[in-house]
DNA sequence: AAAATAAAATTAATCGGTATAGTTATTGTT
DNA sequence: AACAATAACTATACCGATTAATTTTATTTT
C-alpha cells in the first residue's frame, strides 16, 4: 500500500504538501496540486483508513448486534442499516447474540475498544427477560452512543425505533370481528420479548376473551397448536411472530382445515417464510428496512450531537392481505 | 476513553512502563506491575484498537461480500464466518452486492483502504456471467488476500471453498431412477452461477433426457413450472435452488398433484424455506455453516503465509429426506 | 530598493499505542 | 576498587495521516 510519505519522496516535496494538495487546500499552488494528483492517481493512492481514524478519533463504523441472523426480519433491518450507513460513508460491523445475554455483553465489550463510533442493537431475549441493563449503562459511561431497534427495555431511557405493536395487534382483532369471526385465538412464541408483550396487551385491549397460546420458544409449538385446533372452536388466528404463523398454517392444513373458508390466519412479520407459504399468509408488514434506516439515522443524529433528548420513533405497520384470510368488507 | 498516557500520569511513571506492565513484560518489577494493573482495571482501560492496528499494520478484521442477504444459505455461511472469526479474535465487516458487479466492485474498493486484512466473497451473478476478474486482480496487486466461497470464477486461480455440486446433482437423478421414477424434470433459476452450471452438468451426466427448465431469475418461474406440469408427464423434480423448490412445490399442490405419491420433489439448499414448507421438502444439505468456517480458516492460513499454493476445498453434501419424496429403497 | 503583504511550502505536534535503544541504580565478579 | 552484568525504568522513533505554527519565496506597495 502506497503512503503519503512515498508520494512525497518521489515528488521531492513534504508530506504535508501532498496531504494538503489531495484535500484541495488553497495553500497549495495549482501547479503543484496537479502534479501531486496525477501521481496519486497513477499509484492508486488511498489514504490509510486506520491512520485517518486514529487522527480523527472516529472510525466511521457502526456496530450492530442482532439476536438472530436466521430471522428474515432482522436481515431486512440489517439491510436497511447497511445501505443507509454506506450512504453516509459508514461501515457496518455485525455481531450476533443468539438471544444470549452473555454473547450480547461480549459483543458490546468487543465494540468498546474504539472499533466503532456507535452501536445499533436489539436486545436478546435473555436481556429482556432478566431486564439486565448494566452493560448498556457501561456503554453510556464510556460515552458510546447506542440505539435500540425493534425491541427495547422499559427501564432504560434511550434512543429507539420500534413499531406500533400495541395498535397493530389490536387492529387485527378488530378486523376479525368486523368480518364476523369471533372465535379468535392468538399464538406467540415470543412472550419474553418487549414486542411480544405489547402485542399481547394490544389484542387483550380489543377483546378480553381470546384463546391465547404462549410459549417460551417454538419448541412444542406444533403440539400446542394442534391441541388448540382439535379441542377449541376457532375461526381466526393471529400469530404474533412469523414462525408461529407458518407452523400454524401447516398444522391447520394437515388437520384439513379449509383456509381461508373455515379458518383465517394473520401473522406478524412479513418475511420470506410467509411469502412462500401456501396459501400465502396475510401479514403485518413491519417495514423492516425502514426500521434499519431510521435506526441508523437516529444514531447519526446522536453522533453529531450527544446532548439531544432521547428519541423514540414509532413506525406504523400495514396489513398485507393474501389468501390466508377471508375479507368480506 | 482512558489512555495509556493518562494512566502513566496518574501513577507518575512513563507511558512505556505502563505499556510493558500491561503486556506483562519481564522488564517491569512485580510491584510496579501490580500497581499499574490495579489502576488499569479500576479505570476500565482498554487499548485503543485503531492505534494498535496502525502500529501493527493489521486490522484483525475480515471483509465479507455476499450476493444476497435474504438468502438463508448465505446467512448461514455468514454465521459460520462470524463465529469462526470471533474465535480467532477477528471482526467481520459485511457488505452486500445484491448480485451486482458494480456493488461488488465498490465493496472491494471500500475494503482496500486498510480496513480489512483479507476478504471472503461469493461473486455476484453478474460477475460470474461476464467473467469479470479485473477487480480481483487489483486486490491481488494490492496484496489483499481473498477467498471465494460457494461460487467461483474458473479463469481465476485462487483459494476457494465450494461444494461438490456436480456429484450431488448427479446422485439425486440416480436416486430417482433407482426408485422407479423416470420422468424427471430439473428446474433452476440460477443458470448463470457457477454452482448452477455444475449442477446442470451433473444431472446431464446422469441422464441426457431430462426436461430442463432454466431461467435467468425467479421471475416467470411460476408460469414456466405450471406450464411444465400441465403439458409434460413428470413424476420427479430436482430443483437446483431452494426458491425454485418451494415455488415448484406450491404450484404442484395448487395443481392438485399428490406429493409424494404422484410427484417427488428434491431441492438443493437446506434452508428455512424448505424447512417450513408443507410437506417439508427433501433437500440437499450443503453444510453452509461449515462452508463459512472453512472459508475463514483458508483465509487465516493465507494471512499467515502468503506464499502458500492456492487451495480448493470441496465439501460433500448430504441428502436430507423429508415428506416430499417417495423412498422405496 | 526597501518594507509590507500575500502566497506557497515546510516543520513539527498530534492521535494512542508498541518496540527499540538508552539511562540509571544496584548487584556481582575478580 | 574497578569493571561488567543485570534489573528497572525512561526516552524516543514509528505506524500514516492531519493541521497549527513557521519559515521561505514571491508579489505588491511606497
Amino acid at each position: 500500500m502506497i503512503t503519503l510519505k512515498q508520494l512525497a519522496q518521489e515528488l521531492k516535496v513534504s508530506v504535508s504538501t501532498v496531504s494538503k494538495a489531495l484535500s484541495d487546500s488553497h495553500e497549495i499552488s495549482a501547479e503543484t496540486k496537479k502534479k501531486i494528483l496525477a501521481l496519486a492517481k497513477e499509484r492508486n493512492y488511498i489514504p490509510n483508513n486506520t491512520a485517518v481514524n486514529l487522527r480523527r478519533k472516529q472510525t466511521k463504523t457502526v456496530g450492530v448486534v442482532i439476536p438472530n441472523i436466521f430471522n428474515h426480519f432482522y436481515t431486512k433491518i440489517l439491510h436497511g442499516i447497511e445501505s443507509e450507513a454506506k450512504k453516509s460513508g459508514y461501515k457496518t460491523i455485525i455481531t450476533i447474540s443468539n438471544e444470549k445475554l452473555q454473547d450480547e455483553k461480549e459483543s458490546l465489550e468487543y465494540f468498546s475498544n474504539g472499533s466503532v463510533d456507535g452501536i445499533l442493537l436489539a436486545p436478546s431475549d435473555e436481556t429482556e427477560k432478566y431486564k439486565k441493563i448494566d452493560h448498556f449503562l457501561e456503554l453510556r459511561s464510556k460515552e458510546i452512543p447506542f440505539v435500540f431497534f425493534d425491541r427495547f427495555i422499559d427501564e432504560l431511557p434511550c434512543d429507539k425505533v420500534i413499531i406500533d405493536d400495541f395498535d397493530s395487534a389490536k387492529n387485527v382483532i378488530h378486523f376479525f370481528e368486523k368480518n364476523g369471526m369471533n372465535d379468535i385465538a392468538v399464538i406467540s412464541s415470543i412472550k419474553n420479548i418487549s414486542t411480544g408483550k405489547l402485542r399481547k396487551q394490544g389484542v387483550l385491549s380489543a377483546n378480553k376473551n381470546l384463546k391465547i397460546v404462549e410459549l417460551e420458544s417454538e419448541i412444542n409449538l406444533q403440539d400446542k397448536v394442534e391441541e388448540l385446533l382439535k379441542k377449541e372452536k376457532v375461526n381466526a388466528i393471529l400469530c404474533l411472530d412469523e414462525l408461529s404463523g407458518v407452523i400454524t398454517l401447516n398444522i391447520a392444513r394437515k388437520l384439513k382445515f379449509k383456509i381461508p373458508k373455515e379458518l383465517s390466519i394473520v401473522s406478524f412479520n412479513q418475511g420470506i417464510l410467509s411469502k412462500y407459504s401456501f396459501p400465502r399468509l396475510t401479514t403485518i408488514n413491519q417495514h423492516a428496512t425502514q426500521i434499519g434506516r431510521e435506526s441508523f439515522q437516529l444514531l447519526l443524529n446522536r453522533l453529531q450531537d450527544s446532548k439531544l433528548e432521547y428519541q423514540t420513533k414509532v413506525l406504523k405497520t400495514s396489513l398485507k392481505f393474501h389468501k390466508s384470510t377471508k375479507n368480506t368488507l
